[in-house]
DNA sequence: TATTTACTGTACAGTTCTGTCTAGAAAATA
DNA sequence: TATTTTCTAGACAGAACTGTACAGTAAATA
């Protein structure tokens, strides 16, 4: 989260930079990303700019960078939610990918990974490192083989997506909603109950 | 489908400038179908455009127009799909939007929609086609209340985004997990059982 | 055969963007 | 106080893009 702090120095710092692109890379898409743009946004010119970064490609390097460490780690390495008990972790899970917002670039950098393969690389370790997390909580439920990974990749697409998909409109619902996905995760393997 | 087919004129077509357009809206993002990028892909000069296009949001129009119409309406007014049981039905749903690759431009789309609200207005209207086409299934099935809601969301979300998320690689194996999910989708409520 | 349809190429004027350079200036540090 | 760091503003050359205008041409149609 360095990206808000200010330097009290006097300019535009590199993160203002960084905080403007990120912002239009959400809203526009990585092709909006423009230096010029930037320096309107910001109300200054483009020549601190290249103080900070080489070129275009040096942001969008630091753009990705910064993506991968802030909003992929804060949940996998937190440790109050490693220490829970798997059954705890998966609510938890849930709760504070909604509530931090661990998904608001997912739209733009899986769009951007479609024309750089250095963000493919990125995103696809992000999904791989998500995935390991969900894979270890429904081992400790239980789940093995083609059941694990079926919950494994269910799991952690539908937390991916649900809120680029669903506009979050009944937060009572929402709340229901996930007692019962929480739920239904949770039980026993369909495949050995049959049907 | 008219995109492919080739009008025995001379020139570029309007549906070549559309599937050129497509294709560039795929793979770098609406901001980057240029008119002049679209020639050079094309071989010709830009005159062409202006014959068939007022300008590019009116290009950027069509796709839209063209886009919800062909990747939507394919399965949700399938007539052999239709005639089908709800069980079968939800398997088939799978299968095509698999094999009919129906969410290829989901990801473009949506990257689209935060810039434009029209386009937001079309993927939530499509969301919403997708979301009642499941829903219905899972009431012939035996839910409501949250548990339909929640099956439909999950269902429609996944399918929605599967193939962004994750590379399909092992093919026997996806087979094996769409059959395991199907059970999933298709068992008793979870929540009437309890844990 | 004459006309219309469906284009192509070139040129123009204007905007937005890129990266580089040069000349500062205020704040932080030595 | 002197120097270094962290910036800003403006100018330049050039690329990529926009839309408009206009002259021409080959195929389809009347």
């Amino acid at each position: 989260m360095k990206l808000v702090e200010r330097k009290r120095n006097k300019g535009i710092s590199k993160n203002q930079w960084l905080g403007k692109a990120l912002e239009l890379l959400e809203s526009k898409g990585f092709e909006a990303v423009k230096i010029e743009r930037l320096a309107k946004l910001l109300g200054t010119s483009r020549s601190g700019f290249y103080w900070h970064f080489k070129n275009r490609q040096d942001l969008l390097q630091h753009l990705l960078d910064y993506w991968v460490q802030e909003y992929t780690s804060i949940l996998i390495d937190d440790l109050d939610v490693k220490k829970l008990a798997a059954d705890k972790r998966l609510l938890s899970a849930m709760q504070i990918i909604k509530d931090e917002k661990l998904t608001k670039y997912d739209l733009a950098m899986n769009a951007w990974a479609k024309a750089d393969l250095q963000v493919y690389e990125a995103v696809k370790k992000v999904i791989k490192m998500r995935l390991d997390f969900s894979r270890e909580i429904f081992v400790e439920l239980g789940f093995d083989g083609d059941e694990l990974e079926m919950r494994s990749r269910l799991f952690t697409c539908y937390h991916g997506w649900e809120e680029v998909t669903f506009s979050a409109e009944d937060e009572e619902q929402n709340s229901r909603l996930q007692k019962l996905r929480h739920e239904m995760f949770t039980n026993s393997p369909t495949a050995s109950h049959g049907r």
